[in-house]
DNA sequence: TTTAAAATATGATTTTTGTCAGTTTTTCAA
DNA sequence: TTGAAAAACTGACAAAAATCATATTTTAAA
């Protein structure tokens, strides 16, 4: 198996502020999954007892609403940890992880990694920095969903995910989503989204290559976004 | 000035992790506040550079959206601590907080507690502690956004309030919010806050005492809240 | 390759919610 | 106390979004 010290991916997250020989002691506990497209990493009510760094591939994490409709809370992707919050409190998840491509993830359990989060301030402090950020974009989104219409907030969802996953060799945004993932993101049904979005590409704001999805014209997206 | 060794608030939030020797030279810098209804204690854009602690009365955390719309995001009350991720990052803030009735707070600046945070594994952990609560709720609050019906996120927020602020002597909730505040909260038109707060008198599950709110069908508010 | 299932798409309709306009009630300061 | 401003309320209507029905296209398994 691979080693900690050698991977690069650290390097986009917390971990890198781990030493050597806190990095050895990981690498020698933790383990190695590849999780297949459409399959869970976690599911709401599991106990994780890690954090999970991900190699390679893209995930959703979402949650289940008493209505029965899935919201997907962020899109995590390579070098990105999730799972923080488990090294914290002892509660089950309140999410779950579904891989959205074929994905390579490590899974670190929480009693090798807890007292380096007990002793080492420069990780704690990334760690706190980290869930900070969430917080305040977890803020934004709670406004956005609050008081912005669904075309609003597709025409947000959509450069986000452009800036986010950047694009392909023809321009179209570079994240697999199905209508429904993007429905899910923003919070509505799966017609209204395909609809909304056939407007966009009816006024020349986007087009689709096979099912992806290229920006023609991002200053109208902002604009309608904004509530133009 | 009151002292910080001495105060009973400190012992609901993370302070209560802090040192005597900690308290004593806080206390030496703090700095204490009386904000009146109405009042900001802070507002977007500000640098807050520090935290406050709430010693007494009950203030809105708010954001503006791009609509001109004010969401309330939290509410927070004597005991409670904000700001603390103005330890961790240089940003200005992106919320604003105003006095729902008359306050007193205290303020510890940024570079007194810094060093706490950075050495005292106690009280980082507990400001970690809070910060993944806070997201939990954050999830949570973005899927009822998102999927539930202005009518269900009426009913889960009379019962939240209900359960966090208790009621007065004739059983009402216990926070005096206008009924613009109510709708801020559940982002949605103060008019329709107010249409179906008269149908949920209507249909008995609440009643008004003067404008406040008496719940007196819980079970009733459940069962709207949950989608039935 | 064929075929069933899943995903995408579109139309018609209903429900929900927002907006505007106006009335009544409450609050608070002169 | 009184009168103006703010808050609460109500109705009518418009706009947004969900739902239901159904058609078409794509995907993936046999």
């Amino acid at each position: 198996m691979s080693k900690c010290q050698q991977c690069i991916v650290r390097q986009f997250n917390s971990l890198k502020h781990l030493s050597k020989d806190e990095l050895i002691r990981m690498s020698a506990c933790k383990t190695s999954k590849i999780i297949k497209k459409g399959e869970p990493l976690f599911e709401e009510g599991d106990h994780i007892n890690g954090v999970f760094c991900i190699k390679e591939g893209i995930c959703k994490i979402s949650k289940m609403s008493e209505n029965g409709k899935n919201q997907i809370v962020s899109l995590v992707q390579r070098g990105d940890l999730i799972g923080e919050r488990s090294l914290i409190t002892d509660e089950v998840s309140n999410l779950s992880a579904v891989a959205i491509n074929d994905m390579e993830v490590c899974f670190i359990p929480k009693e090798e990694i807890i007292s380096d989060l007990e002793k080492n301030p420069d990780f704690t402090m990334d760690v706190l920095k980290n869930m900070a950020s969430s917080l305040k974009k977890a803020d934004n989104i709670i406004v956005d969903m609050a008081q912005k219409s669904v075309k609003q907030r597709l025409a947000e969802t959509l450069l986000k995910l452009e800036s986010k996953f950047g694009t392909n060799e023809q321009g179209a945004i570079n994240v697999n989503l199905s209508r429904e993932d993007i429905a899910n993101i923003i919070g509505t049904a799966t017609e209204s989204a395909i609809r909304l979005l056939s407007e966009l590409k009816k006024s020349g704001s986007i087009e689709f290559i096979k099912k992806d999805i290229k920006i023609l014209a991002p200053k109208e997206l902002v604009k309608i976004s904004n509530g133009f």
